[in-house]
DNA sequence: CGTGATCTTTGATTTATGTCAAGGTCGCGG
DNA sequence: CCGCGACCTTGACATAAATCAAAGATCACG
């Protein structure tokens, strides 16, 4: 049995799994295992939401099981920046730390799979498999952050908005395990204002950019958020990148 | 004798020490210790000079001795985003990844302490201790990622300025032990293009705001390089900054 | 101590995106 | 089925920053 199997999830790879690695999983001893399953309680929240405040002490980690959430900063003045998209199976939490550095947001209906922190922290320290995995993702999640530097510093409005579709297109795909590739189907979980706030934009260009790309047919819309994109290659060269890379969180 | 005295350097506090922290240093053992220390030598750089370019395979790790260097991005069309700043003491490397995912650039004569990968990560494997600084160390990166998310996605070029000010100076103290306050000098370690590129600007806009600092007292300047600061709370105010958190890499 | 290369400043103009404003669509509860 | 609120689209206009252009520092080097 792997910590995988012992903590059902909605998502097929390693879902609520904290480790979220079936590499990783299968080395879990049963021990740990069990430990990890009495720690673990589910929470669910509505979209719109903000489960977690910046400066909040946090209680626990989490990965989430299913739903869309943000993390997202605040200016004094009310400028707001999201800086990372939480999708199933993406963790959430910093065992050593105190308190939250950023306002977690649903930005749909949320269930998470939470663990306590304290005893988290403990069977980490107990088990150098959790942390290595951890970095990894740790630096997962810096390679992503950086990817969305280089948009916010140097890509134009319509490139921003494509690459955004082309990210929520891909981990669409991968929750269906299928490989991102020719035409795509899948629904937007954001507001265009949460989009405006991920690409440092107002909602009014996102709208704007948005209504482009369909004239242009990189895109068809089906109401406000549900989205078919005829060629996702095409759409990759609207978002200016040579990189394929994943963005995480 | 720990590995902060084992690994000498020009930097006050753990230096060229890879793991970067006193308590951890207290914690190493002198085997690990020896180990490292017939790791390690010295690479040094001229200003201008890319030590690793993006997609090369990565042979070594290493830490910032003396100088300044940035990662940066660069797309198909020539646009370019700086994603990091690496001060004396920052930590480059990604143990566990073959390629570098950035351009590595000194941008002020450059000193290197290096260790080949191979038998760092070896190291790793067995001295949890690194493993856990390294995600701490990771963990401070990402952070400085996302607030500089924030700085590119929302912030005026004369916050963004400012920011950056700010950081030069901070980092700059921290060489000398200092806490960054009152009145500050230093010297700045990048041309405008680098700043520009950093900021997502161009250097005309970057001087300007450079000379509009200048006219309105937050700053002064001697030649191009060499900035004194008045008021270091001046200049937070104009950055726009409630927080006052450290830049890592 | 001049000469060229590199870096920087400043000015004039353009443009992408923001701001302000009005109206449209959709879904939900009464 | 209507009406309300939340969300979205579109238009007109304003503006911060980019672009294009020229000239001024500064420094290394002969």
């Amino acid at each position: 049995m792997t910590i995988h199997e012992a903590l059902p999830t909605t998502v097929p790879q390693c879902g609520a799994c904290p480790i979220r690695h079936r590499a990783v999983c299968a080395r879990c001893e049963a021990d740990e295992l069990a430990a990890l399953d009495a720690l673990k309680f589910y929470r669910s929240f509505e979209a719109g939401q903000t489960l977690i405040w910046a400066g909040d002490r946090m209680e626990f980690v989490a990965s989430v099981v299913s739903g869309v959430a943000t993390l997202t900063q605040v200016m004094e003045d009310g400028r707001t920046q999201t800086v990372g998209l939480l999708f199933p199976s993406d963790f959430v939490g910093r065992p050593g730390r105190e308190r939250a550095p950023y306002n977690v947001i649903a930005t749909t209906d949320l269930l998470m799979c939470c663990f306590r922190k304290k005893p988290f922290e403990e069977l980490m320290a107990r088990t150098p498999a959790i942390g290595q995995r951890l970095l990894e993702m740790t630096l997962d999640e810096l390679d992503a952050a950086r990817e969305w530097m280089l948009l916010l510093g140097r890509k134009t409005a319509r490139e921003k908005i494509a690459s955004l579709l082309a990210i929520v297109a891909r981990r669409d795909a991968a929750l269906h395990l299928r490989a991102p590739q020719g035409k795509m189907v899948f629904d937007l979980p954001l507001t265009r204002e949460a989009m405006a706030d991920y690409l440092g934009l107002t909602l009014e260009t996102v709208s704007r950019q948005i209504s482009a790309l369909k004239r242009d047919g990189v895109i068809e819309l089906e109401g406000k958020r549900h989205v078919t994109v005829p060629d996702y290659n095409r759409l990759l060269e609207e978002a200016g990148d040579d990189t394929d890379g994943g963005f995480v969180g």
